[in-house]
DNA sequence: CTTATTTCGGATAAATTTATCCTATTTATA
DNA sequence: TATAAATAGGATAAATTTATCCGAAATAAG
């Protein structure tokens, strides 16, 4: 479904959200150690998500990743998929046709439009709040 | 969503019911340019949907591909995505996790569900013959 | 039986994705 | 200002997916 960058993305998003609350910034090292995932890969997808401006970056001696408090819930899990593997998840077709709509169609259009688009409703609708605070309570799990 | 293989299978498919209703075998020569796709490379993957029973192959001069005209109504999409991609597109967590279920669920457990449930469920409902079906009469198309 | 035709299958190559490493740059603090 | 700590980013490597090539095996027809 999505690429193991956006995988990563996604959950180190999370990660950051979570320590963010309380006021901490965290490196790559400790957020690849909290989602299991490559550390130098993870820095970079953290790079693109900083241009992005999902997260921030403060460099330097006591720097590391971060996300404003008060836009954690503002950012959606659209944005961060769109930054790591841009939209053709929900745009692209299904059979890999280049033109691809209700003119010409490929053999699986209609019965994947309501699918792609309940996906993108999905992702443009759930926030990186509520996925966040589902963690810190214990409900739901980053990795194993 | 779908491996490029996986999309390639699909296609490849539909085609050959086209040419099976009319009682025509066909040559990954004429798939491929009826599916704009890399020769040989679908004739990789023709050899997975005979190894899997979705189409058969009739070795030797005037032999070619075809699917058995009476079996084209009962084959199911979710059979020539499990020959190719397997069953990850809706079993896999959408995070990576390798154990994710209701007492150990990823941040997007819920979310996905739904969405992959329609997603099986569609392309185990959606049959060959309707697809091929609406290529011939030209409703849908396998390129461009 | 020979030949032409066609799928099968192994070896290999190209492209993309995933992953690692190392240096440069930035910045807080002593 | 010097130093240590941290992200940025380029170069490279490994793994996977996509794609090509070629000989082997099978088969219909002359």
């Amino acid at each position: 479904m999505f690429s193991k960058a956006c995988e990563y993305g996604i959950k180190a998003a999370i990660f950051i959200a979570t320590k963010s609350y309380e006021g901490e910034r965290v490196s790559p090292k400790e957020i690849a150690q909290e989602i299991d995932s490559p550390q130098a890969f993870t820095a970079k997808i953290l790079q693109a998500l900083v241009k992005n401006d999902v997260v921030s970056s403060v460099k330097g001696a006591y720097g590391g990743f971060e996300i404003d408090k008060s836009q954690i819930s503002s950012i959606k899990l659209s944005q961060i998929v769109n930054a790591i593997d841009g939209d053709s998840i929900y745009n692209g077709c299904g059979l890999g046709l280049h033109t691809c709509d209700e003119a010409h169609p490929c053999p699986v259009h209609d019965k994947f439009k309501a699918i792609r688009n309940d996906l993108k409703l999905m992702l443009e609708n759930t926030s990186l709040e509520e996925l966040a605070l589902n963690i810190k309570s214990g409900v739901s799990f980053l990795k194993v």
